[in-house]
DNA sequence: TTGCATTAGATGCGGATGCATGTAATGTAC
DNA sequence: GTACATTACATGCATCCGCATCTAATGCAA
């Protein structure tokens, strides 16, 4: 059925409306960082070695241009380094200062509560 | 469990990233509109009268400011005509031309196919 | 090597969004 | 009626995004 997409569609476009609302609010004002710079720093977080530009292109759902915009603000803000890449001097790689692994540490349960509050009663199952 | 909801909300971010962007590529390409204008023009077709701009704000994902614009472009484009509310004359009144329900009717099979690819295998239920 | 295609990332640009605010109409208290 | 708060919508402004393009480095072929 046709129909039913709609519905799931919709349901889609609801949610990710209110978390990326409520995100862009609590982690702005709570730790001054957007929805988008949280990503990054999130997907930093979760692996130990450096990151590839491009790399983090396939998991952050940005464009390269946008993705290299914010790597560029949260560096200016202290919280990245870029590095260039020794076997492809193209390559940039980004990793978190110390500064940017406290301030995820910090927003982290921001954003969990967040999700938690907007989910909770959602009984959306996996793909 | 704290982690689910955060694999859920990827998940919502995954689609709605990839739908978002087919739908404003086809849309755009094949019948000159954006995701957000094809929701307004949806949302009018839907009901058989004239909708105010507030009702209209409740149903699609955007700021009043957002919606005010949108409607100023599709009435630049001769889709929808904007007309005065005779019982309170700070309200608008919004509804489709037959410009606007034609094109609305060509581009919905271009929306709905989009869903259906996306959504195909997503066995995702309602809330 | 030289020459051309490709890739990684940066940037100019136009467009869309949200926030804050402005304007006009309505409601309310006195 | 007057004054003030509130509501509906429009608009100035800053920001962020994606597309197209640019630069530099790499790969590949002759």
């Amino acid at each position: 059925m046709d129909e039913a997409f709609v519905v799931v569609w919709h349901d889609v476009l609801a949610k990710h409306a209110r978390t990326m609302c409520m995100l862009e609010r609590e982690l702005g004002d709570k730790h001054g960082l957007g929805a988008s710079e949280f990503e990054v720093l999130d997907r930093l977080a979760g692996h130990e070695r450096k990151l590839r530009l491009q790399e983090l292109c396939d998991e952050v759902h940005l464009s390269q241009s946008a993705l290299s915009r914010v790597v560029a603000r949260l560096e200016k803000a202290g919280l990245v380094v870029r590095g260039a890449c020794d076997v492809d001097r193209r390559g940039v790689f980004v990793c978190l200062t110390d500064d940017g692994r406290a301030r995820h540490t910090a927003a982290l349960p921001t954003h969990r509560a967040v999700l938690a509050e907007v989910f909770a009663d959602a009984p959306v199952p996996v793909a």
